[in-house]
DNA sequence: AATTCTACCAACCGCAGCTCT
DNA sequence: TAGAGCTGCGGTTGGTAGAAT
């Protein structure tokens, strides 16, 4: 895997773009499309390397960009994906038309990462998950999984138990029941059963694979210390979750129901 | 009015993964 | 199959504007 020799060239200019650059950058991807970046420069007759160009255009450049603030629903959405998918940026970005990964990151980082740290929940909590995103990730999914879960059987009684579909899913063949009981009885208002049906969930869970298959091995039946020990390790990932998610609907109003009873999903005669 | 501090954001750097030969 | 080239992503930095002293 060599590294792009591009930016080594001496001479190339750095730092910020001039509005002529722009205009020359903008005018030839009209007219051509943005093609190989790293001709671009050349062919565009700019003296920047075609990272910097890219940066520029997906960034700043690029007409279906939405300028200003951050709407409700956008920090809404910014805080409930970053809970789900970490500092994956760019998937973020997927499902925000109009901002860039850049921009995200930067709100994330000067506004929303602030409010956290006043909460005192941005330091990850003690314990082997939390050098392991993905694996605290998969305890994230996991709990928000079994209420589903719960509220399935609960919303389902009468109904036939669903059969598994989901495919690709790292986790147990219950979380693939409840993937395909899902997509069959999944109300709008499901959040976490949205996502999980979604693009972000499916990378989620391919992501997550091999922590979820290791982790399983890791568990001997019979074995009380290390199924005790992944016991503990799902509460404080499960504890962290729910201050997440306390402060997500506390803080940003987000979600349903109210301080000291609130929930990832709708209360039941929301969806009955 | 001058200086220092803080917040914000555009841009850079380097790594990782994908594609092609 | 291995290695080189290229692109995309996430972390970090540096410049600037506005606020505070």
């Amino acid at each position: 895997m060599g590294r792009a020799p591009c930016c080594d060239r001496k001479g190339l200019k750095k730092g910020p773009w001039t509005p002529e650059e722009d205009k020359q950058l903008v005018d030839f991807i009209q007219a051509n499309g943005h093609g190989s970046w790293r001709l671009l420069p050349k062919l565009a007759e700019l003296n920047r390397c075609g990272k910097s160009c890219r940066l520029r255009w997906t960034n700043y450049l690029r007409p279906d960009i939405k300028r200003g603030p951050f709407t409700a629903e956008e920090q809404k959405s910014i805080v409930q994906l970053h809970g789900i998918v970490g500092n994956k940026w760019s998937m973020i970005a997927a499902q925000l038309p109009g901002r860039t990964d850049n921009e995200i990151k930067n709100y994330w980082n000067t506004h929303l990462k602030k409010q956290l740290r006043r909460m005192g929940l941005d330091e990850p909590p003690p314990g082997p998950t939390a050098g392991c995103p993905a694996a605290r990730h998969m305890a994230q999914w996991e709990t928000a999984r079994l209420e589903a879960e719960a509220r399935l059987s609960l919303l389902s009684s009468s109904g036939a138990a669903a059969t598994a579909t989901t495919s690709g899913s790292a986790s147990s063949s219950s979380t693939a029941a409840a993937g395909a009981a899902v997509a069959d009885h999944a109300k709008p208002a499901d959040v976490f059963l949205r996502l999980w049906n979604s693009d972000i969930g499916s990378s989620f869970r391919k992501a997550a694979a091999p922590v979820s298959v290791k982790e399983e091995e890791a568990v001997v039946p019979g074995d009380d210390s290390s199924a005790a020990s992944n016991e503990m390790d799902s509460a404080a990932a499960a504890a962290e979750y729910q201050m997440f998610l306390d402060f997500a609907g506390e803080e940003l109003g987000l979600f349903h129901g109210r301080h000291g009873g609130f929930s990832l999903f709708p209360p039941l005669d929301v969806l009955a």
